[in-house]
DNA sequence: ATGGGTCCT
DNA sequence: AGGACCC
């Protein structure tokens, strides 16, 4: 038996896993010896990274939200547009942009539900994220649907049992391989302590790929189980090519891709137009297409430093963005997956493609309904992420093509807030609506920087961001003991907690959760209070604020945030004035002081 | 297409 | 502030 099991092994390492080529035909051109110049630094590589991609995802999402739909036709609308359809759609015919017309047509039994609001595909997906980072501290979110994974630690974990003369570990590698047409997952071998030493680097490398393909099941399956969602995956040594083989089979399976010369020639052959790159994307492909070049092989003839193309290139592309195009369309992609945090920016847009916006009225209306689509996205966010501070805000536009010619000028302008307060009471709705006047009244300042009053315009788009500060009581360990709730606790704890439960600073910054965040009074630093008792502040809110955080300036953004305080906050003297000055030049109305603050301190 | 996001100059 | 990439 075990005489067996060794000689499955044997043969599976030696032809049949890794064989020299695959497939018999040649699908496009050749491999190049290019490739195989790459190959062994990739078969090298220690990284193990999947790719996961929920299927169809929005679509998927109504399915769940809505179960008596499950399998039957149901397509997602965005605008005028069927922007995704599930499984049972497309087998209609239907394709991705198609209009409401026509998928009627196609398939009268479909169901199309509206896609526009994406606050519960946004909590699915975040969901799935938090599923992925129970196999790994390195998930990078891309989109709502897409996580890239880093298992290299775990896989090297697994394979160190194998060093564990007791243990034999079962190793196969599950789903597809690239670019194999069977399956390969009923290969099934056991293996030993000292099989391990003798291997070269593309067994080896594939070992570690093998492991990495079982946890990706199991990351899957518990994205299955525990949410309801399937999703397709790849699996290699590199981001680039674990995305570039997770589409290969779909829908619920996953492919596991060794990056061997051959398996890289098919995978990247020569005449691959060069937007199939990931990495390579609009700009790009339109600027080699001027220089005449289309495919990843006419990219690397021509990357040559020495060569005569080499010339035309720099005239487009600055060298370090020539040797990242050479690496990709050579497979070689050392970007890590990044830890995605919570989001840093959020952002809602109107476009007004048929309508254009000609006059201020229309741009304070159009400010005022984005201004409330920008709050119930904070809102969302703070359910998921935790209260967090907003320092920035900005303002964008589009205007349109000028008539005589000119291209379409775009602008931005942001404002530096001294503090962003969206707080609410918990289980108070109120407030939410003179907030939005206040955002719009912030926005359309912006909007009068860019385009002077009197002034003609034509607009096509706006759009509004803020930006995310850390979240309260997050501030690094400055503070004693356990008092200030630590960051993770705190985000844990708000991830789980319904939106009454969330710790709010209320705009006096004396709630409950004001006090409970309180930390010891420090002694410390008297200078820095002292400067912060000038500003007008009250001493004992300096002093705590400091020991919240690092800085003056940090202090001074959370005392205007109206926090830390155990008493009725007293505005700093200046800045009274200063403020109600900007706030008449911006016809602003006042802040109350019970309701949501904006403070304006450009 | 649309309406988000990220990171690098 | 703008541009490039991604979905």
């Amino acid at each position: 038996m075990a005489v067996e099991t060794e000689r499955r092994w044997r043969n599976i390492l030696t032809s049949q896993m890794i064989p020299e080529a695959c497939g018999e035909g040649k699908l496009s051109e050749p491999s190049t010896a290019r490739a195989a110049a790459s190959s062994p630094e990739l078969l090298a590589a220690s990284r193990c990274i999947l790719a996961i991609d929920m299927d169809c995802f929005y679509a998927q999402c109504e399915e769940i939200r809505h179960p008596h739909l499950k399998g039957r036709p149901v397509g997602v609308q965005q605008k005028m547009l069927v922007i995704t359809s599930n499984y049972a759609a497309r087998a209609c015919g239907i394709k991705k942009g198609d209009s409401l017309q026509v998928v009627r047509e196609k398939c009268p039994e479909i169901t199309i539900c509206n896609g526009e609001d994406l606050t519960f595909y946004g909590e699915l997906s975040q969901r799935a994220f938090d599923v992925a980072a129970r196999w790994s501290s390195k998930v990078e979110k891309l989109g709502l649907d897409e996580v890239f994974v880093d298992v290299t630690e775990l896989v090297a974990e697994r394979f160190r049992a194998l060093d564990d003369p007791e243990a034999c570990l079962r190793l196969a590698s599950t789903g597809h391989e690239y670019p194999k047409e069977s399956e390969s997952g009923s290969s099934e071998v056991r293996v030993r302590q000292g099989d391990w030493k003798d291997l070269d680097d593309a067994h080896r490398c594939w070992a570690r790929l093998a492991l990495a393909s079982e946890i990706c099941r199991e990351i899957r399956e518990a994205i299955l189980s525990e949410i309801g969602l399937t999703s397709s995956a790849g699996i290699s040594v590199s981001k680039q090519l674990a995305k570039m083989v997770s589409s290969w089979k779909k829908p619920s399976q996953q492919t596991l891709f060794l990056p061997t010369a051959d398996r890289l020639g098919h995978l990247l052959p020569d005449d691959l137009p060069v937007q199939k790159v990931p990495g390579i994307g609009f700009a790009s492909t339109q600027k080699l297409h001027e220089l005449g070049v289309r495919t990843t092989g006419e990219v690397l003839s021509a990357v040559v430093p020495e060569g005569e193309e080499y010339g035309r290139l720099l005239t487009e592309f600055d060298a370090g963005a020539l040797r990242t195009m050479k690496a990709l369309c050579l497979g070689i992609d050392a970007s890590p997956v990044k830890a995605s945090g919570a989001p840093k920016t959020c952002s809602v847009q109107d476009s007004f493609w048929q309508g254009p916006v000609r006059t201020d009225v229309q741009v304070r209306d159009n400010l005022l309904a984005l201004a409330q689509k920008l709050i119930t996205k904070i809102r969302s966010d703070e359910r998921m992420y935790g209260y967090r501070p907003i320092p920035t805000f900005s303002l964008s536009l589009m205007h349109a093509p000028s008539s005589d010619g000119g291209a379409a000028r775009r602008g931005r302008k942001q404002m530096q807030l001294g503090s962003f307060q969206i707080a609410r009471q918990p289980g108070e709705q109120g407030d939410d609506e003179r907030l939005q006047g206040q955002i719009a009244d912030r926005a359309f300042a912006l909007f009068r920087k860019l385009v002077p009053a009197e002034e003609p315009f034509v607009l096509h788009i706006l759009n509004l961001q803020v930006g995310f500060g850390e979240a309260l009581g997050a501030q690094r360990r400055l503070s004693f003991g356990a008092s200030a709730p630590s960051a993770t606790a705190s985000a844990a704890a708000q991830l789980q907690a319904p939106v009454e439960d969330i710790e709010l600073t209320d705009s006096d910054g004396d709630g409950e959760a004001g006090r409970n965040q309180t930390p010891p009074v420090s002694t410390e630093r008297p200078d820095a209070v002292a400067t912060l008792v000038s500003m007008g502040f009250a001493q004992d809110r300096a002093q705590r604020a400091l020991a919240q955080c690092c800085d003056v300036p940090r202090a001074v953004e959370m005392l205007l945030a109206g926090g830390p305080s155990s008493s009725p906050t007293r505005l700093p003297r200046r800045d009274v004035s200063s403020r109600a000055e900007k706030r008449q030049r911006l016809n602003c109305p006042a802040p109350e002081a019970s309701g949501a603050i904006i403070d304006l301190l450009d």
